[in-house]
Order: structure tokens, then C-alpha cells, then sequence
DNA sequence: ATTAATCTTGACCGTTCGGTCAGGTTTATT
DNA sequence: AATAAACCTGACCGAACGGTCAAGATTAAT
């Protein structure tokens, strides 16, 4: 009984862990996001993480130990959030409230999380060195069975005929530019990010052009 | 007439330059453009640009006296190619082949030069520390002029309402993502590079559904 | 043929990087 | 109260970075 209570005991605090690791954990991986995001991984140093993070440089080693590991930890959270976002794509039915939906989802992620999106952007444009198999296994899958899904689509005669994956991969272009390329758009727009309703407005015109594009609309 | 002469063979040789610096420069920028795209600025060494052109990298320095030097030359001649393509916008008065004329531009830009379209996007992702005057004076004066032809359309009927803006946005986003993420698209299409002919249908496919899209097809 | 200018390069320098570690402190367990 | 486990951190390390320089080699000008 004694062994068996304190296995149970040692088994919990192992999955709970710790409070103090679970708050300095947080703390590194909120630090890593920002500044991963604003100079690159190779731009970015254990030092800067550990200042943003108000933290000695040592005490982020103690957590993961070497930089790479605290960015694979960064990536796979961001791979979490996109994966769920994906989802949204299946609560509907209907093809039109389906990719709405989806649009939408997409670009309030990119509003609402675009360190996240510029870190992915940078991983994918230096040949995704760390996460290729996550792209080539998970993420080709979930974009194989929305194919499936856009092609009976196309089958019954709901949408006009064209490329699923193309078409995924605009919705994927034009929703993360705004995210990625939000530092050109604030230079293009008097220097100033966009406003609540200028996105809101953004976010509109995208799902009426790519509906109306793909012959869903009109 | 004798110091005359020198002084005219002086201006045009420093004009002209040497065809030793001709031949260097050329080789180091083409080797940087390389590295550059492949590793981002910080992950880019003067080492692995040296070897690249292969030429000691003492020589590097001697004709550009520092690794940004060197990366503003590259982003320089980059944007020249962007506003060279960016011209083709004007070829046309009609507006679906002015559109369509630029986007396939724009593509096949993609197409033949994406190491330079990433050079560019992470300058962008960094928050364009080197660039901003650049984006903010010449990107905005070309942008304003064609959203002025683009409302001009719009006034006449030709295309239905909507704010050019976001569409120029939504143009750059499509066209530079086959570049941008070269990488994702090849780990989602059997870890093989889009053949000319899926590349071919792709840039049917974006402009079909841009141009359709804003009204200006069907 | 001589001089001047340009080009080339191995060796070197100060700085900063990711990472380590010993030894102290705090927290949890018995 | 005592012991163990977890946490903390200043000081340090080898490696790699961008950049320099002196001295020699090559090319151009007179």
C-alpha cells in the first residue's frame, strides 16, 4: 500500500509537474516567441530570450537544454494552433460556409498570433529543415482529406471545376501575408498597422474574391 | 592636353571599372544571393559566401567593406527587378490584361528567381530594418499610382467596387508564396518541385480566380 | 623599363555565440 | 528536523563570427 501510494504520487507530479517549471517553462517559451519572431533563429540568442524572459541565460538552459530544443518546443505549439484552426474547415456542410469559415479562421490567426505565422514563414522559407516530416506526413494528410472534400464539391456540381491544392494554397498565401508581410503593409498605409476596421475590411474583400473567384459567389 | 586626357581616361575607367572588379563583384553578389536565400541574413557568413565564389575571404572585403554592405547591394538590385516587373502593370489599358499581364509577371518572377523573392520576404518578416525608406517612398508612390488606375476602372464600370489596395496585397501574396514556400508546396507534392506543367496551372488558376473574382471575368 | 595603382591573401584580432558547471538556495518529502 | 530533490546563477569555455592588415603579386600607365 505504501509503495503503491507513493508510485501514485511520484506518477502525478511527473504529468503535473512542477508549478514553478510549469510557470518558467511558459515564461522561456512566451520569451522565445517573441524574439524568434523578431530576429530569426539564427538571429536570435539565448541572451535576448533570456532578457525578455527576466531570467539568467543559465535558467533557460536548465529548462531545454540546448537552443534548438526550446525552438522544436516553439514550432510544435505554433503546429498546434494551425492544426486546430484547420479544423474549422469541417463545421460546415455547405462549400461556401465551409471556406468562408476557414478564411476567416485563417485570418484571425493572422491578426491575432502573427509572431506565430512569421515564425513558420521563416522556418518554411529556409527549406523547413526542422519540421519537414511534420509537412510531409500530418499536414499532407489533413490537406488530402479537404481535397477529397473540395472535389465532390466540384463533383456535384456545387463549385466550378479547378485544383483543390491550389486553391488551398492561396487561401494559406493571402491569409499569412498579413501576418508575414505586415511591416511592408504598415509602410504602405502611412506607417501605421491596420486598424480594426481596415482588417475587418481586408478580411472581407479576401472571402468575397476568393468565393466569388472559385464561382461559389454571384 | 596632357592632363586633360588623363583625366578623361580617369572618369571613364572609374566609370567603366576594371574588368577584374566587373568579374569579382559579379561572381560574390551571384554567390550571395545563394547564401543569403539559403541561411537569411544573421545564418549567412562571409565564410560561406567566399567559398561559394570561391575566392578567400579577405577578398570578399575588398571590394565590399562589410557583410551589410554587401546585403544592401543584393536587396538593391532586388527591388530593381521588382520594379521592372512591376512596369509590365502599365503595358496594358485594358484592365483583365493589365491585370493579368502583371500577375503572370509576378509569377513567372516566381518561377525564375525565387532565391531573390526570399532574400525579400525575410528582409519583410525582420521588419525591413534596411529597406523601409525604400518600401515607404518608391513602393508607395507605385502603389498609389496604380490603385488610381485601378479606381479609375472601378468609376467606369469596368470591374466591380472594391479597394484596390487589398487586392494588390492579395496579388503579392499569391504570386510570391510559390517562392516563398518552394519548400512546403514540395513536401506536399511527393518532396517534388512543381513540374512546368503544375507550375503552368497554376499560374492559370491565380489569375482565373483573381480576375474572376473582382468581376473582371464571366 | 619603371612607377603607380589595383588586386590578392594567410594570419590575426576582439567580440559574441551556445553551452557548461560547481556550489548555493529553495521547495518537497519523510 | 533532517534529508532529498529541484531550482538557481555567476563565472567560465572553445568555437565561430565579422573584420583588419601587411606584404606580396598582378595589371595599367607613362
Amino acid at each position: 500500500m505504501k509503495n503503491d501510494l507513493s508510485k501514485y504520487k511520484k506518477t502525478a507530479k511527473s504529468v503535473r509537474k512542477n508549478q514553478i517549471r510549469i510557470n518558467n517553462e511558459r515564461r522561456i517559451l512566451a520569451a522565445a516567441v517573441k524574439i524568434f519572431a523578431g530576429y530569426g533563429y539564427q538571429g536570435a540568442t539565448m541572451r535576448k530570450i533570456a532578457e525578455e524572459a527576466g531570467l539568467p541565460k543559465a535558467n533557460l538552459h536548465y529548462y531545454f537544454q540546448t537552443k534548438e530544443q526550446l525552438y522544436r518546443q516553439v514550432l510544435d505549439g505554433i503546429f498546434k494552433d494551425w492544426l486546430a484552426a484547420a479544423n474549422t474547415f469541417d463545421e460546415c456542410e455547405e462549400p461556401v460556409e465551409a471556406l468562408r469559415g476557414y478564411i476567416e479562421t485563417k485570418m484571425d490567426l493572422s491578426r491575432k498570433r502573427p509572431l506565430e505565422s512569421r515564425i513558420w514563414a521563416e522556418e518554411i522559407l529556409r527549406g523547413a529543415p526542422l519540421i519537414q516530416d511534420q509537412l510531409e506526413k500530418t499536414l499532407a494528410a489533413w490537406l488530402d482529406t479537404r481535397i477529397k472534400r473540395i472535389t465532390d464539391w466540384i463533383n456535384i456540381g456545387t463549385i466550378q471545376p479547378m485544383n483543390p491544392r491550389i486553391l488551398m494554397y492561396m487561401i494559406w498565401a493571402v491569409t499569412q501575408h498579413f501576418a508575414d508581410f505586415e511591416s511592408q503593409i504598415r509602410a504602405l498605409n502611412q506607417q501605421q498597422n491596420l486598424s480594426d476596421e481596415q482588417f475587418d475590411e481586408a478580411k472581407t474583400q479576401v472571402v468575397q474574391t476568393i468565393l466569388k473567384g472559385i464561382g461559389a459567389l454571384d
